[in-house]
DNA sequence: CTGACTGCAAACCCTTTGCAGACCG
DNA sequence: CGGTCTGCAAAGGGTTTGCAGTCAG
């Protein structure tokens, strides 16, 4: 997972804007950068901070949120979630769906031109106004599934006050 | 907001479930039903809290939590958000789609026959199973952009490091 | 060289858990 | 009355911040 025209040209757009915006390009930095902008996954603080820790055993996770918030000041990676809490950033900022899976958290892009130009009713700019949309599909992924089918009972609603945990 | 037909149903519904699933009806629990069955919004823990405070000033957030889970468990609510941190409970089980206001958090349900029913890619199920599928809209609500052109600058892309913080 | 940046550690949420007393059924 | 449920307080996990030493430019 190291170069790709695509990642390359990401890459490339994180060190010209940063040191555009006069930031210094620390190891640290560049490390993060090439972590972000290669990552298919849309990666938490403490995956990004993981990866980059292979090749930057002394960094720390502190660095890694505030390089990936300096990312997003910049307007390079968007957010997915809700504002608080276990953040995840996402370096697509083509137009793209995404899938999540409610076991384990995995997400992934999709893109369908069909969606892109769907019609949003009305009303909705009633509440204010529409920056973004986008399909969100949630499921099981087939890591859960397999894990699921290997352990006992497979799925669905509870009924006691057990088993919660998944949204 | 206190009664219509729908939420009134929602309540009968929650209250019945508990029945059946043999959890006792307490004073905490029909509040926090009722709370639930009827905002709009998608409330957090929180916010239900500070709601049903009003009217059972001793009420714990334990116990909100505790309850929110046990409608969760019970199929009685979905939440939206990521699988940890802040989660956010939705009371509406139709199929629907949501507005979200990317600065203050505040979440609107919308519906639309068409976006119901919306083709997804085949390469999807090659992540895993698909199980909900919704059109998620971000944007500036009404209210934060009344607030944003009463103060100074209105919005977008920083450039320094400064600002961040509303995904 | 010097200001920006990093790592460390402590501070801060929000959420969950253990426990003894209170209450529903 | 008995088991469930609540409130309290403390623990837990993730994220942010203050500070002094370090490094990019």
């Amino acid at each position: 997972m190291t170069d790709s025209p695509e990642i390359l040209s990401r890459l490339a757009r994180y060190q010209a804007a940063a040191k555009a915006a006069g930031v210094k390009l620390t190891h640290q930095r560049l490390e993060i950068f090439r972590e972000v902008a290669s990552s298919l996954e849309h990666p938490d603080a403490e995956s990004v901070f993981r990866a980059v820790q292979i090749r930057l055993p002394t960094v720390s996770l502190d660095t890694v949120y505030r390089t990936l918030w300096l990312l997003h000041d910049l307007g390079l990676v968007a957010t997915l979630g809700p504002r608080r809490g276990s953040v995840r950033f996402d370096a697509n900022l083509e137009p793209h769906h995404h899938y999540v899976c409610t076991r384990c958290g995995l997400a992934r892009d999709f893109t369908s031109a069909e969606l892109d130009v769907m019609r949003i009713p009305d009303a909705v700019q009633t509440f204010g106004s529409i920056v973004t949309t986008h399909v969100e599909v949630r499921g099981v992924c087939g890591g859960c599934a397999a894990k699921s089918a290997a352990a006992g009972q497979p799925d669905l609603p509870p009924s006691g006050q057990e088993a919660r945990r998944e949204t």
